[in-house]
DNA sequence: AGCACGCCGACT
DNA sequence: GTCGGCGTGCTC
């Protein structure tokens, strides 16, 4: 009979992805509960990790020698049952280690910092090595900053017991603390106190009149200060007299820089009411249908959400909002704490790791009972779920891109599965995967056909940048486009140019021998950024000047190829003079805020154009712009993307929506080199059904998603022929396994073949129905461990977004 | 991951 | 002989 804990380790590695037992010290008997994390020793030697606890047990047994757990770093558990168990399920449908998905699950404050430190025991003969120590007898250890000889001797002498190896596990996670006052006098002594003081000590008498007023309220100084108009040192005299105990309190940092405007519920049209109904029964019946809401762009999607999700709080349930990139959209984010007030917990980006850990404890208090976030506030740790909403949901940005590859929809579903709720799936372009989910009836649909208010949908114009260049030699802008922004600015209307950035880079080209600049360490072309008058690799972060001459031929006339927003920013500065210009692109948005700023400016009229890449467009709601010019809407479509017209059509079709939303009619001008594309002939008319359609027809003759589903497996390593043959060994074990209406791509080099100096190789399934499929990954997974060790690492991709 | 153990070739 | 390289296996 003994007290035993199962505990997740912080040791990501298949060998260790599974509960280890240790023993309970009596003195933390009383204190653990499952969820919590501790401190536990493991390995060999004093090195400790990071584990959840997963299960207690206190009459268990175990055959082997135990450990103990060291210490506990939570008071209260950090996860539930349910999000323990969405852990286990999440890491075998990610195929990745439980405790990577619990990790990715908690604030970024509650990974434990590793930390090694050296300590001098004994006297060392060694100067080298005793240098180390010259100022003290403890210092960190960073193995990384020596060199292998002074490694080995130090390692000899740690077997000589000479020297020490502490190892450290931190908690980051620190509540801001502030001063906090209780009052510590009471009645009589009050007015005792009170006669004592001079007249004029009035700021001393108001003191006092206020620990009358409250005397058992606690206050941070603060908050004392600023109400009552005292000073700092007036407060201090106070606690000097000993009419407050002062003490150090938790506070929570205040993310919400302005205040929003309270808002109240719309007047719903026949289709936004019939969608509230529809959610509100199945809140009310437990029941966990997905919804998936079609809406054109200026449906009123948005207080469809707001309505339903006031429903789930009026039967005193919690509600979950999901927005792709929230910083993107502080419009909807305004709207959402408008009107459900201090209710609203948000978790974005935006947010220093300290607000976002603060947002977390507010919903895990049961302080918020809303949450708005992206992508990883899938895991908001609210309980009794009774609404989940996914804006947007065919944005790319919900499937996490490194491991655990989860997609956002699949956790959505899984908890409202748990919850008995309701999810809703909002999108004017829904996914094709969604949408055909939808026609099967896993899904129900519900449309939003009509804009609000009967607003026209606007009138698109498509402009053939083929016959613009032969007339007027410009490839960036038409006659047409260019007039229509000069009647809007002499109309004192806004514009919203749309710069299509996917796959286009500018990157340096040698116009004699077509020599262009690459990462030495990436195959990738360098791309060039004039702010820091650098050529920067996207991938790798490697940066090195702009050359004057080719490196290849030596000529002078080597250029930059394709279009940057800066440089279409001047070319348009120079054809329109008199236009003010905002620019908005990862440049002019990497400081923490700018993004609201930039679009503020833009809501305050403060400038004629807004410039930016598809960061613009998304959600943006401003009255005043009634023209959107999207400057080259192909380049998205010269992919090799298999979904390169699905986003295409997505793209055109929400920066569309951009214009005319509110009295004045919209215009949308787009121009390209394939005006007769079914993806952008389409989007003109924003019909998606159609163009889902057509595009089904496509899939189904092509063999993609949603008729089948892919698997991508990915080997790396810095040897390119040992990553090909791991490859070519795993397509054999998989062609062994798999039936002959499966098809299998690869082996084959990714399209980016290198990246940090790794080469990849890769393998896409497509399946319909493969059962053992995947079993058979696992055990490619547990057959790889040898490799990681040397370098080379496996990856699986379930339904990965793209094949490259 | 991080460490120890054990096997092998190269060396004072 | 033995030092240091590297492959292998284990961690409650």
């Amino acid at each position: 009979m003994l007290n035993l804990a199962k505990i997740i380790v912080d040791v990501p590695t298949m060998q260790t992805n599974e509960p280890y037992t240790y023993q309970i010290p009596d003195f933390l008997n009383e204190q653990l509960e499952k969820g919590m994390r501790v401190i536990v020793p493991f390995g060999n030697g004093s090195r400790k990790v990071q584990g959840i606890i997963w299960e207690i047990n206190h009459d268990g047994k175990f055959d082997g020698k135990l450990k103990a757990i060291e210490s506990v770093m939570d008071l209260e558990p950090v996860l539930n049952d349910e999000l323990l168990l969405m852990s286990k399920w999440m890491a075998n449908k990610t195929f990745s280690f439980q405790i990577s998905c619990i990790l990715t699950m908690l604030p970024s404050v509650m990974r434990a910092k590793y930390q090694k430190q050296l300590k001098l025991v004994d006297d060392i003969d060694d100067e080298n090595v005793a240098k180390i120590f010259s100022k003290s007898k403890i210092v960190d250890f960073n193995p990384e900053e020596f060199n292998k000889d002074i490694l080995r001797k130090i390692l000899s002498l740690k077997k000589k017991n000479k020297i020490e190896i502490k190892y450290n596990v931190k908690n980051k996670a620190q509540s801001k603390k502030i001063l906090g006052l209780k009052p510590n006098i009471f009645d009589n002594d009050i007015d005792k106190e009170l006669s004592s003081l001079r007249s004029n000590a009035i700021k001393q008498k108001n003191i006092l009149y206020y620990i009358r007023d409250y005397p058992n309220k606690i206050i941070s100084q603060r908050k004392l200060c600023k109400k009552y108009d005292i000073s700092e040192s007036a407060v201090k005299t106070a606690v000097n007299k000993g009419w407050f105990k002062q003490f150090q309190m938790e506070a929570y940092r205040n993310p919400y820089k302005q205040p929003v405007k309270r808002n109240y519920p719309l007047k719903l049209n026949a289709d936004q009411s019939n969608a509230v109904i529809q959610v509100g029964n199945s809140i009310d019946n437990n029941n966990s249908k997905v919804f998936l809401l079609e809406g054109v762009t200026g449906s009123g999607k948005t207080e469809v959400y707001l309505q339903a999700m006031q429903k789930a709080l009026a039967m005193g349930k919690t509600a979950l909002m999901l927005v792709p990139e929230i910083a993107l959209t502080p419009q909807m984010a305004n709207r959402v704490k408008g009107r459900f007030g201090d209710r609203v917990a948000m978790l974005h980006s935006g947010l220093s790791n300290g607000e976002k850990y603060d947002e977390w404890r507010r919903i895990n208090n049961g302080e918020a009972d809303v949450v708005v976030g992206a992508r990883s506030a899938v895991f908001a740790p609210l309980k009794n779920i009774g609404l989940i909403i996914m804006d947007e949901e065919h944005d790319t940005s919900y499937k996490q891109d490194d491991t655990p590859r989860y997609h956002t929809r699949d956790v959505a579903k899984w908890r409202a599965k748990y919850y008995k709720c309701p999810v809703i799936l909002g999108s004017a372009t829904p996914s094709l995967e969604s949408r055909a989910r939808a026609t099967k009836g896993v899904y129900s649909l519900i449309r939003l056909p009509h804009r609000i208010n009967n607003q026209s949908l606007p009138d698109v114009k498509i402009i053939d940048m083929k016959n613009e260049l032969i007339n007027s030699g410009d490839e960036d802008f038409s006659s047409e486009l260019l007039s229509a922004i000069r009647n809007r600015i002499s109309k004192g209307e806004q514009t919203v140019l749309m710069l299509n950035r996917r796959g286009y880079s500018s990157f340096i080209m040698c116009r004699t021998c077509g020599f262009v600049l690459k990462c030495p360490n990436c195959d990738i072309s360098l791309t060039l950024h004039m702010d820091t008058k650098t050529m920067k690799c996207h991938y790798c972060g490697h940066e090195e000047p702009i050359p004057y001459k080719c490196p290849n031929c030596h000529d002078k006339k080597i250029r930059y190829y394709g279009t940057g927003t800066q440089k279409v920013q001047k070319k348009l500065q120079k054809l329109i003079p008199n236009a003010q210009i905002i620019r908005m692109d990862v440049d002019t948005t990497r400081r923490k805020g700018s993004h609201e700023r930039l679009l503020q400016e833009f809501g305050q009229g403060n400038a004629d154009i807004l410039l930016g890449t598809q960061m613009i467009a998304k959600g943006l709601d401003f009255p005043n712009v009634t023209l959107v010019g999207v400057l080259n809407a192909d380049t998205s479509l010269d992919l090799p993307d298999f979904r390169s017209s699905e986003k295409t059509f997505e793209l055109l079709t929400q920066v569309s929506g951009r214009a005319g939303r509110a009295e004045k009619e919209g215009l949308v001008y787009i121009q390209t080199f394939n005006p007769d594309n079914y993806a952008i002939q389409l989007s003109r008319q924003q019909d998606y059904e159609k163009f889902y359609r057509t595009e089904m027809n496509i899939r189904h003759i092509t063999n993609y998603p949603p008729y089948y589903f892919t698997v991508k497996i990915t080997a790396s390593d810095i040897n390119e022929s040992k990553a090909a043959a791991k490859m070519f060994e795993i397509s054999k074990i998989l062609k062994a396994k798999l039936s002959d209406q499966t098809i299998m791509l690869g082996p084959s080099p990714s399209s980016i073949l290198r990246i940090k100096n790794k080469y990849y190789y890769q393998i896409i399934i497509k399946y319909k129905n493969e059962p053992s499929l995947h079993a058979c990954l696992e055990y490619i997974l547990q057959h790889y461990q040898k490799d990681a060790q040397k370098g080379l690492y496996v990856n699986i991709d379930p339904n990965p977004l793209n094949f490259m």
